[in-house]
DNA sequence: ACCCTATTTGTAAGCGCTTACATTCTAATT
DNA sequence: AATTAGAATGTAAGCGCTTACAAATAGGGT
């Protein structure tokens, strides 16, 4: 029958090692500064007692939490997941926490989890994206967290940003696209508003068009939300106009895949019929059949670069710095040329 | 340009608002207790100076944190991603803060972060699974920490468990299998070793092989990670026996995924030449052509189910109590009868 | 008017830790 | 042996909040 008796303190292991609270709080983080016959007691206190400090009051008095807030759009999502395990596993590595929330892409959401996490004592904040209002900003600003942006990189703003250019990407694909013939393209996007991922990817699109002397303005766009069947659905209205696209090009492998699929269900051959292409190059994009053509990025190296660069900014001080990784377009069977 | 100034307290907040801490306090955690005219006085100080609470402070005041913890093996996998944002959706509906952290199916680290979100003072703990050293579970009742385990259902055990019943799921699965002429049945299986999923899913298969007068002995069974690659090796390994096996079964979509892959690479055919099973029913399962048969988990609802016992348990202090969820075998083109 | 109860607010004691500063101890130098 | 620099340890003041308890104020019944 175990008493109920709350988790033994720092005072606790100094009463029973007969020692001052001091020497053991020195013990636990900077073990060089105790003699050993006496850090050898605290020690065996310590697992005896079973010990373990207490984190709130750790922060409070140290005003140091090594922690480090993440706040992505959702978990279900492979690109952010595959990210932030390698960010995860780096922080990890120099002995700093992780916290996630996820907003479920919604912005009021975003901004009280910002809050929180700031609350908590996060010593730096991972955000996707620069689309977010400029008070939450500035609420950063005057609290002087350390703020990493990932997943785009705009090096105009003042946030450093690790991650990739989205417009060159996509305008670089498109103009494949376009190269290869196809002067009827369509665009399944994600939604816009307060993503600049999705938003530049467009305007991507747009560029290579307007390069091309094909009018942008032309362009017909469907934006909904990153699930599979909202790619079939898209795909299904692009499909009904009179004037059918020759070339879908998707803001995501998500929405390319419920696109391919939607043209198996209707009967439509890709590539044959219809090219699609999508971006990021998850899993799915190889396994579905045809594999897409898409963006190939690195996930795995940006989490491990954003983790790096904002430990730089706790430790130091210092503001940061951008840092622009490469993309590559992958090619695959869903895009052939036009007929 | 802006000050270098700290982040204000409550003892800001009451000074400009006039009125003491107590006041402050009770006005953001039991605004009832406050009379209209001096709460709206209180609220307004908070927001022109921009308050934040400080959570370290709160907890410890508290000795209450409205966090729950959680720690899965990886968050690169569909099923975990899928199931904990459900939890978290429901939590934060309840007030309530996620702390995930990944353990990369190595126990140690599971270990140490469980150590780490009690240390945080997590209200609660979600786990995967009921595999582990007995020790962490004598510490977390030591500390009474309330706990569920998610993702398997073993009602014997002392901690409650959200989940399903891992073996009776492979074995009506395997039944099936057997049903249709299988006699020469092979597994490819996550690692077991700490992992009850993976182990109750070969104990499933061999129950319902015994059940079927077929030697449970004889199943070869190759375990390796989480990666469709490794599906991918493990299944030319399989096929490569003098004896092939007519059916395999795999302990996850994933494994399957490699081995559907892989059997296109060797031109064999699925279902034609070999039938391929999976389990989670993930998106893969159903985009991969053939389709997987495989056996769908009701992860979603696991998550929700999850957070509702474990706040529960937070609340009222009880001990908690284990429910099981229902699976289903669903049907698609990668199981076919033996030839 | 007076007393009593109920409501609202204030006072102050921690919560468990870190760390600046003070004190004690050790041992090398004179 | 006396002196003293330097190492090891102790003392105690917070960190920003909650909450038990005390005090003040308001309202209702006589």
């Amino acid at each position: 029958m175990s008493k109920l008796r709350s988790a033994p303190t720092l005072d606790d292991v100094a009463r029973k090692a007969g020692v001052s609270t001091a020497t053991v709080s020195r013990c636990l983080n900077d073990p060089e500064r105790v003699v050993t016959a006496t850090r050898e007691r605290v020690m065996s206190a310590v697992t005896t007692l079973g010990y373990t400090p207490n984190f709130a009051a750790r922060v409070m008095a140290a005003k140091r939490s090594f922690t480090i807030g993440a706040i992505i759009p959702t978990m279900e999502n492979a690109i952010f997941a595959r990210g932030l395990q390698a960010f995860q596993e780096e922080i990890h590595r120099q002995g700093y926490t992780l916290l996630v929330s996820s907003s479920a892409y919604r912005p009021e959401d975003e901004e009280e989890q910002i809050r929180t996490l700031v609350a908590r004592g996060a010593d730096g904040l991972l955000l996707i994206g620069h689309d977010r209002a400029p008070r939450i900003f500035d609420f950063l600003e005057q609290r002087k967290m350390p703020t990493v942006v990932a997943w785009s990189f705009i090096p105009e703003k003042d946030t450093p940003s690790i991650g990739f250019n989205n417009r060159q990407a996509m305008k670089a694909l498109a103009a494949k696209v376009i190269k290869l013939g196809h002067t009827r393209l369509a665009a399944i996007s994600g939604i816009r508003q307060g993503n600049d991922r999705a938003r530049l990817r467009i305007e991507g699109i747009k560029d290579a068009m307007e390069m091309n002397n094909l009018p942008p303005d032309s362009l017909p766009i469907i934006e909904t939300s990153y699930e599979i069947e909202n790619g079939a659905e898209a795909f299904a209205n692009l499909m009904s106009q009179t004037e059918r696209p020759t070339a879908v090009l998707c803001g995501n492998d998500v929405l390319a895949v419920g696109a391919v699929r939607q043209a198996q269900d209707m009967g439509i051959r890709v590539p044959d019929d219809v090219s699609v292409t999508g971006f990021d190059d998850i899993e799915l994009a190889r396994i579905i059949n045809p594999p897409l053509t898409t963006v190939h990025v690195p996930h795995r190296e940006m989490g491990r670069k954003a983790a790096q660069a904002l430990i730089e900014m706790i430790e130091t001080g210092s503001a940061g710095q951008s840092l622009e990784l490469p993309t590559e377009i992958v090619s695959r069977q869903s895009l052939d040329r036009a007929n």
